[in-house]
DNA sequence: CTGAAAGCGCTTACAG
DNA sequence: CTGAAAGCGCTTACAG
């Protein structure tokens, strides 16, 4: 096995100085036409490669986006949510187009995050993404700050910190999709999902819906509001615990489409039908949403231009601009299981 | 914005060498329980990290993987195929137990792999993923062979060439479900998937399809094999063509889920029910699978253990062990698609 | 147990 | 346009 080659070798052939090839490789206008093409050419012939960790080191940077992707741990599912697996997919193409390097670990929400630290080093920034209760979270979001990492992340705005976030507009989501569900005639509405501070997200959505709510001359019954993390299993027992409530309902706003699925199979092993008894709606419109039967009536996140915001304004942090969260809007997808 | 610590600063504030602190970082049994203690502390209060290009230039590794996802350019989908989502997923999770770092990066089948190269510089070893014509994708193998690039890949076996891949019985598999189905008494099956050597994989799931139909005295016919690539669209598009093709069948064996979905749609555009006009199965067991209407009987391929063996035998690998080429068995997932 | 020193493979001011 | 040289921040033989 030999060793791999250097730029010394590369030199030494093209009987050039180490510099020159390091220019000529690099596309220096410094360098005559001709001896960079030849430097080219041998290099190719060599198979050579610049070595990453010495031109990092001496540039003292990466051209490395790290991913930190978190979850809550009480979801043993080996799965990751397939939301986040949508994100992650549309992160990792953003940065591919940037020609960055996309570093990717998977954190536990409730571990030390030391990898974080190590990632900053390795990389140029940090992408957070995932989900889990938003008060530990936000105490590791401090920390980062205080480490003066350069960082953004996925999910509603954070007060009171200055940290760069890409979201969706959940209130208006939650708003959008409980005023389509009003029109089709549903009086009676239940929420499955977390709606306090340790789900900014979700409360966010539940908000939105309580607002349309009123705004149609409904009231939201804080009794039809169970919690649930997003899970299918979650969602099942939230939707098990509204049954076993004796509440009237005739519509379920799921905080997310995993929550969703979960309490379909819940009502529907109760031989209930969807949507003629009740109507069933979610969040996010992850893939399986429209598969499912009925096809699911969701707010769709759009993750493709997530992860490429993500992208853009963590590289744009890296080289010193001035950046600013953004919300997105979310759009209504129609489909069977909301009674259209 | 101070700069980052370096292990000087460290050593001057421990008034020690910079080779002790060294040493007390890396928990080096030659140093003095106290001035290791010290220099720990000394570290964490100013939050020093390893210089992860200095010490991987240093000591000529990286611990880093890189992935290498490729998909087929005649799918446009912004979307990755959700079993590829899978193991990555898997591989992601793998990696960080064993306290490897995942470059991610997404290849076209057609482009240069140019990326592959690079990061096999910034990696101590490369995972292949991916799908597409296989022709095009064993040339780029030679030149990796020739780089003497280490890596391992998803798929099957790989005939006259050096590779190691870890992939599923995908003969058996076929075979399997196959036989189930036929148990069920169908007798005219279609087969869905392109089935040739560009395809290695659907291939031998074809030729474990027709060993079951032989075995049980039932002729495979070529005349009901339409191909596919693993897209829901394509999967759609071959099963009009066999509609349009007047043959009669009353099951198909879809050579992926994906495909199968696709044409199960066709089907119920035709308002055919399924499992009763026809009998539907697949190959992959996506999470979508058991979410739709009705849900998909499978052959599932073990993603969480594929990770995790790819990711050991190119540690094995990288650790100059001996390491072979190993195929995983399939399970079968029965649900409602084929009659049961 | 500790320190001085070499060197990993680059990039880039500096001098010509 | 080119070369000699410094230096990025570590790790680790070598000497004590």
């Amino acid at each position: 096995m030999k060793s791999k080659p250097t730029s010394f070798d590369i030199a030494h052939l093209a009987g050039v100085s180490q510099s020159t090839v390091s220019r000529a490789l690099r596309n220096s206008p410094l360098v005559n036409e001709e001896t960079r093409l030849k430097v080219q050419a041998i290099a190719k012939e060599l198979n050579y490669k610049v070595d990453k960790n010495a031109s990092n080191l001496r540039t003292q940077q990466s051209a490395t986006i790290a991913l930190l992707l978190f979850e809550d741990p009480t979801n043993d599912d080996s799965l990751i949510n397939p939301f986040f697996l949508s994100m992650l997919g549309s992160i990792t193409k953003a940065c591919s187009n940037k020609g960055y390097d996309l570093l990717v670990s998977f954190q536990q929400m409730n571990s030390d995050w030391h990898a974080d630290f190590e990632d900053s080093n390795k990389a140029d920034g940090l992408i957070l993404l995932g989900y889990g209760d938003y008060l530990d979270y936000e105490e590791k979001l401090k920390n980062l700050i205080e480490q003066q990492t350069r960082f953004v992340r996925w999910g509603a705005e954070v007060k009171n910190l200055p940290v760069i976030s890409v979201g969706c507009d959940n209130f208006h989501g939650g708003y959008q999709i409980t005023e389509h569900v009003i029109k089709k005639g549903r009086r009676y509405f239940a929420f499955l999902g977390v709606a306090s501070s340790h789900a900014p997200e979700f409360l966010d959505r539940y908000l939105g819906h309580c607002k349309a709510l009123t705004n149609n001359k409904l009231t939201a019954n804080k009794s039809l509001q169970f919690d649930a993390i997003s899970t299918e299993e979650s969602g099942y027992q939230a939707a098990q615990k509204l049954l076993a409530s004796g509440e009237k309902f005739d519509a379920i706003f799921a905080a997310s489409d995993l929550i969703a699925i979960g309490a379909m199979r819940a009502l529907q092993e109760q031989g209930l039908n969807i949507p003629n008894d009740v109507a069933v709606v979610g969040f996010d419109d992850i893939q399986i949403a429209g598969c499912i039967n009925p096809p699911l009536t969701t707010a769709k996140q759009n993750t493709k231009l997530a992860g490429e915001l993500l992208v853009d304004k963590l590289l744009a942090l890296i080289q010193g601009e001035d950046v600013s969260t953004q919300l997105m809007p979310t759009s209504l997808v129609i489909r069977k299981s909301c009674g259209s």
